[in-house]
DNA sequence: AACGTACACTTAT
DNA sequence: ATAAGTGTACGTT
């Protein structure tokens, strides 16, 4: 199946999906867009929408590479949640430090959930800007709120 | 091939 | 507040 890409807005970002089928190879965000459509699931998510993005696939999903287990374990953690560095680690049998490595070098974030992954105390990082990771958290927390204030 | 350094971390002084 | 421990990747010898 031929790859396709195509971008939508997500706040003040737009994202770029390269993708075939409902297996993702690549996002990432910019500041401009970029001609061609997104997966519906992602569409529906960047627009405030509870969507579950784990109907899709990831080519870092494959292998039983140390990394592909890792984004494995980070895209169980579901809306709304968060998990720390450490939690991951635990989880997949290396350090946080590993895990940190991992989620910077995340081909698909939000397919792989990534910005759900905090550190311990802060907040940890994101490329290439943790204001989206904010964004997408306080996104996520109103969304499954579930009586509206 | 060894070595040093850089990290989206954590836990212990 | 600072330091040490940790695993992997990547650039330099």
């Amino acid at each position: 199946m031929a790859i396709v890409s195509g971008s939508c807005r997500l706040g003040l970002w737009h994202v770029h999906v390269w993708w075939s089928g409902n297996v993702v190879h690549r996002v990432r965000f910019a500041t401009t867009g970029i001609s061609g459509t997104v997966p519906g699931p992602v569409l529906r998510y960047c627009a405030g929408m509870p969507a579950d993005l784990s109907v899709l696939g990831s080519i870092a999903l494959d292998g039983d590479s140390l990394s592909a287990e890792i984004y494995r374990a980070v895209r169980d953690v579901s809306y709304g949640s968060t998990a720390t560095y450490g939690a991951i680690a635990a989880r997949t049998g290396t350090a946080p430090r590993v895990v940190g490595r991992a989620m910077a070098h995340n081909p698909t974030p939000l397919v792989i959930p990534c910005h759900r992954i905090v550190g311990a105390r802060g907040i940890g990082g994101f490329t290439p800007s943790v204001e989206i990771k904010e964004a997408l958290l306080s996104m996520e927390r109103k969304g499954t709120r579930k009586v509206p204030r």
